[in-house]
DNA sequence: TAAATGTCAACTGAATAAGTAGTGATTATT
DNA sequence: AATAATCACTACTTATTCAGTTGACATTTA
């Protein structure tokens, strides 16, 4: 019942944009250098973000990533499961024929429907929520989102 | 972002035990059979279930185990967590000395809500409910396994 | 007292996750 | 057009966790 590495860190990279890349387009460096992850890893991590529409990219020189979307429009769900794929906290959620036993069907039953209010938690939390948690840490400095 | 074996079948013992324990003390044999677990390592699953107190075992000749505890008074979020440990979807829900950058611990504030309310739909789900969706399905055959 | 049961620790193999390395393609600037 | 800076993508390595087995030991009822 762990959220991956690479879901954290898919937030914490839209987190970034959407603090320091609303003008200029943000360098994976910079990204990098700011959340304390290898400019590598960042690069393999922002494609599916990317995939996913929440970030446009700009090749070439000057180049670097914005945020497609408002933070608003983005939501905790969205983010994880483009990052690790859909959400099912058991298998059977997403494979019906994983269930042998007729007890282990009540059970999936049980962990769909839980399945399912967990991925609406998820769906009601935005990138805008996390923002805000972030803002009111810094709201001293006079700066923007 | 998965419920591990350990805790799927903690919840299948019980409904097991829920299912045909009710009377006699029903054997690790017998659960392992019905589950198509081995049982081994039935013997060791059920270990953390018997310290949570969710059944009484039986030593000796004609021992085995029984529910100790009526199936609505017994909450997903508690097998899970005597099966798993507590429920963190990451880690510096536990352990707060985990989030060097402040972007980071904005998210951290997020992702401990998020915990906060899976933890609440799991408690608010019982072995009862789970008894339910089986009951439904085999009620025509008046029979058990 | 012996057969049947539960308790517990150590170990192995498999699967998954985390992170790195390197190569190629695109484009703004000069 | 050349170049330097960027993004896009694949393959690989290492570390960690999970699942399950083995086997010795303790307890208890018929």
């Amino acid at each position: 019942m762990k959220i991956s590495t690479k879901g954290r860190y898919g937030l914490r990279i839209l987190l970034d944009l959407a603090l320091y890349g609303q003008d200029t387009p943000r360098l994976m460096k910079e990204i990098a250098e700011s959340q304390n992850i290898s400019e590598k890893y960042i690069s393999r991590l922002i494609l599916p973000l990317n995939e996913a529409g929440f970030v446009t990219s700009f090749r070439g020189a000057k180049g670097g990533f914005k945020l497609a979307k408002a933070p608003k429009e983005i939501t905790l769900l969205e983010i994880i499961e483009a990052m690790e794929g859909r959400i099912a906290i058991v298998e059977c959620t997403l494979n019906k024929a994983f269930c042998p036993k007729s007890e282990e069907c009540a059970a999936c039953k049980i962990w769909s429907s839980l399945n399912k209010k967990i991925r609406k938690q998820m769906a009601e939390i935005t990138l805008k929520d996390v923002l805000k948690s972030e803002k009111i840490k810094t709201k001293h400095t006079s700066e923007k989102q």
